[in-house]
DNA sequence: TCTGGGGTCCTAGGACCC
DNA sequence: TCTGGGGTCCTAGGACCC
């Protein structure tokens, strides 16, 4: 007895480019790529001439001439994105989400309002094809690897049932890259094994596939592909980092410059981060230098915070301590990602210092130590870690 | 092929505490 | 007083995903 398949997959078709199919009849039909440096996105006609997703733009065209190259419109994508997401909740409580335009929904116990499986995602892609105007495929399985698969191998424009007794018939024959978490790297140490199916790699022993590609990964990939899966469908996760990023060309750039770009940087996080009642303690900076290999400079607070003058002092602070580097090897991006991110409610001290004025950090941190005592600074710093922390934190004054 | 922007998870060494 | 082991946190890097 395995369980019955009620899991579902689904996952927007060439997402980026359909929304810009459907926004612009002129280009239905048409090979259509999304971005300019970089593809983020290539509709099914561009695909087939061999464009893919993050290619170079030139590489792309060369491809490709014919097509048609439009800027991103993120705002437009999020909202699609929006519009999908409702319908999911509409399907079933039990979503959850996996980037803008993938979830995974756990129908199981709608049999007797909703009808099978099958039935429920026949009309789900019905309603985002006339509700939405995207195309989205469907895998239905037992398990949410399984599903991922399926519904990868039924796009585009697809729906694709593993029935429970036909998992390893539709499995094992799979090339090793259709694992979710084989990427280019484990693909060719798996390849030099001679390892080039999902089957191959279920016959090797654990122990082996550990040694192979460590512990973790070993371990993951080797139940992946013995249908052990028993992660479920998870409507309590929570993002748990928060980033952007921008990349500068080549170029040389002043020290005046950087500031600018960083400091819009940690404006729109500073944003994003209160506009979800979010804080964070862990500040990273992003360098990509001038040969394009990349280095990241991270501190983390003892505290929770929300603040732009916090943010921004630490990541200047950063970033200087970075300028030599930067100096001598060029800098191509720049960027920033928060973590550690809390709730909003958590103690957030007052600052017994102006930010504004660069108070280094250490003397901030001292200050604070006086202030509410090491004891709470520290407790604080726990208590910030824990997402599902309901009680705001008050220090204990000393 | 001259390489975007948004994320997740894992590893490993050193610091620190009990 | 010295020593050891375990657990957790921080930092940096890397693989992978869409």
């Amino acid at each position: 007895m395995r369980g019955e398949a009620t899991v579902l997959h689904a996952d927007l078709d060439a997402f980026y480019a359909s929304v810009e199919q459907r926004d612009a009849p002129a280009l239905r039909g048409r090979p259509v790529i999304v971005g300019g440096g970089v593809v983020l996105a290539a509709s099914y006609e561009a695909k087939a001439r061999g464009v893919r997703t993050a290619m170079g733009g030139r590489q792309a065209r060369d491809l490709c001439p014919e097509a048609v190259v439009v800027p991103p419109r993120m705002d437009a994508y999020s909202q699609a994105s929006k519009d999908v997401f409702a319908i999911f909740r509409d399907t079933t409580p039990i979503v959850e989400g996996l980037s803008i335009d993938e979830a995974f929904l756990e129908v199981g116990g709608l049999r007797r309002i909703a009808g099978t499986p099958e039935q429920i995602a026949m009309r789900l892609r019905e309603r985002v094809r006339t509700e939405v105007g995207l195309a989205i495929s469907v895998g239905i399985a037992r398990t949410k690897f399984l599903a991922k698969v399926a519904s990868a191998v039924s796009k585009p424009n697809g729906l694709l049932l593993v029935e429970p007794e036909r998992e390893q018939e539709f499995l094992l024959p799979l090339p090793v890259e259709r694992l979710w978490g084989v990427g280019a790297v484990t693909a060719e140490k798996l390849h030099r094994l001679g390892i080039r199916t999902v089957g191959q790699l279920a016959e090797l022993e654990e122990a082996t596939a550990e040694k192979l590609l460590g512990k973790a990964t070993g371990a993951h990939l080797h139940a992946l592909a013995r249908l052990r899966d028993p992660r479920p469908v998870d409507t309590t996760r929570r993002r748990g980092s928060i980033g952007s990023q921008r990349a500068l060309g080549n170029r040389p750039r002043s020290a005046e410059e950087l500031d600018v770009i960083l400091t819009q940087i940690v404006d729109r996080l500073a944003r994003r981060l209160r506009d979800g009642d979010r804080t964070c303690r862990t500040i990273v900076l992003r360098l990509r230098y001038g040969d394009f290999a990349k280095a990241t400079r991270s501190r983390t607070l003892p505290f929770p915070t929300d603040r732009t003058s916090v943010l921004l002092t630490i990541a200047r602070g950063l970033l200087a301590a970075a300028h030599p580097e930067i100096t001598e090897r060029g800098i191509t991006l720049i960027g920033v990602s928060l973590s550690q991110l809390g709730r909003a409610d958590s103690f957030q001290p007052e600052l017994p210092i102006d930010w504004e004025d660069g108070a280094r950090l250490d003397t901030v941190l001292d200050a604070l130590r006086d202030r509410f005592g090491a004891t709470s600074v520290a407790r604080a710093a726990q208590l910030g870690r824990d997402p599902g922390w309901s009680t705001p934190l008050l220090p204990e004054h000393e």
